[in-house]
DNA sequence: ACCTGAACACCGTTCAAGT
DNA sequence: ACCTGAACACCGTTCAAGT
């Protein structure tokens, strides 16, 4: 016996309604909690608060969702619904995984809280598989085969979630009068050569400059480095000789 | 004015002492707290809890430290302390990289929470500092400009502190019976034909092939896409004409 | 100056009733 | 069956005193 997905469960009749109320729904606990996670940020939003807007107790909650990290899973599905695939257009495949991932990442820096959520959730719903899906295809059509593939769809994704929780956490590297860019311009010379000399360097260019470096890394990473025995492999594997 | 990095602050003089408490410090909250991390995880530590362990109330921290986050920070840069970055040896960079890097992994798995607790906090310390030091100059000695090494070594780090963060949260995606495991299986091959196809190869591959496959792609990558420009870049930027 | 108990303003979750 | 107020067992942080 498994539990069955969140995604996928009976739906729950609602007994309230009429002039005063509208009934409770799975649907509205989503939105309310999502707004206020976008707008107040993770620390913001509560089971309590979402509650509270929808005129209820804490406890009503529960009728519709087991618990938080169940909401959470079905707040970032909801929030992954606008991220845009694209369709049959001209540009090449790697410009159109590059305009698949920056939707993604624009969704997630939509408000505070989203990417920071989606770094401890696990996406899993329908529309982290569409992405996933998507992302397979245009991988497929450069080339890159679907054992690896399957691995560079995780790897893609996971390094856009993390950059952009760990800007949106106020971790923004280019902030000035951030911990890092203090940290980093107080480094001595003595102690920390490189980091003194490549300080301007570590701090320097904007979050969408370094995105698509990173891009550019990964796509020629990845071509170059097949999961299966090929030609063109830098340096041959050799662990099983 | 600048408020003083939380590494680098005038000491504290305990008045507890004698033969019932042993005086209240800086590092016996940090060491209390990181042992409550690695063994009960995130949640499983607090300051409250810390303050018990110590024999005091949670307000007597506050004399310590600033806040929670502050807490985070030192409990991070202290456990970065046992990351080794080897000597002098007869290995390649790549090697000497790559056991940085899983010595890096290693460290933040040695418990729940350490990894989770990376993610969120800014590693700014004395000890981050020397990884990036050591980091840096082994990508110099592979011929990687300091431009280019300066934004590798975030890229890099960022991606192994996400993998340990997601594979420490129980989101392993070889555990089989896991969400993720369940959603990849019950992917429809109407809906998502290219996800069903690889629901073996996604679910495929233990961490630790993981890891060295996707240090493979990035340091590729890395020596394929130099900041300056250079042969060598598989497509050239064409942004500027 | 360090140290602390008590209070404040919150949490997520469960229980026991209501309809 | 849905819905809910109240209770339970927690949080981080601040205040106002103690030494």
């Amino acid at each position: 016996m498994v539990a069955p997905s969140p995604f996928q469960r009976r739906p729950v009749q609602s007994r309230r309604g009429g002039p005063t109320k509208s009934p409770l729904s799975r649907d509205a606990i989503v939105t309310e909690a999502l707004r206020q996670l976008t707008k107040f940020g993770l620390a913001g939003m509560s089971l309590r608060k979402v509650a509270a807007a929808l005129d209820t107790g804490p406890a009503s909650i529960y009728v519709y969702v087991d618990d938080l990290e169940e909401l959470y899973a079905l707040m970032l599905d909801r929030a992954l619904a606008s991220v845009e695939l694209g369709g049959a257009h001209k540009a090449t495949w790697r410009e159109r995984v590059r305009r698949v991932l920056e939707s993604y990442a624009r969704v997630l820096a939509a408000g505070p809280g989203l990417a920071e959520l989606a770094l401890g959730t696990v996406a899993v719903g329908p529309n982290a598989l569409r992405i996933t899906e998507r992302l397979l295809e245009l991988l497929e059509e450069g080339g890159v085969e679907l054992a690896t593939g399957a691995w560079a769809v995780d790897l893609l994704v996971l390094y856009v979630t993390a950059v952009v929780a760990e800007h949106a956490n106020g971790l923004d590297p280019a902030a000035p009068d951030g911990a890092v860019s203090r940290a980093i311009a107080g480094a001595s010379a003595r102690d920390y050569p490189r980091v003194h000399a490549a300080r301007a360097l570590l701090l320097s260019g904007s979050p969408e400059e370094r995105f698509t470096w990173a891009l550019d890394v990964f796509l020629a990473g990845i071509l170059q480095t097949p999961r299966t025995a090929r030609a063109g492999a830098s340096k041959p594997a050799k662990r099983k000789p």
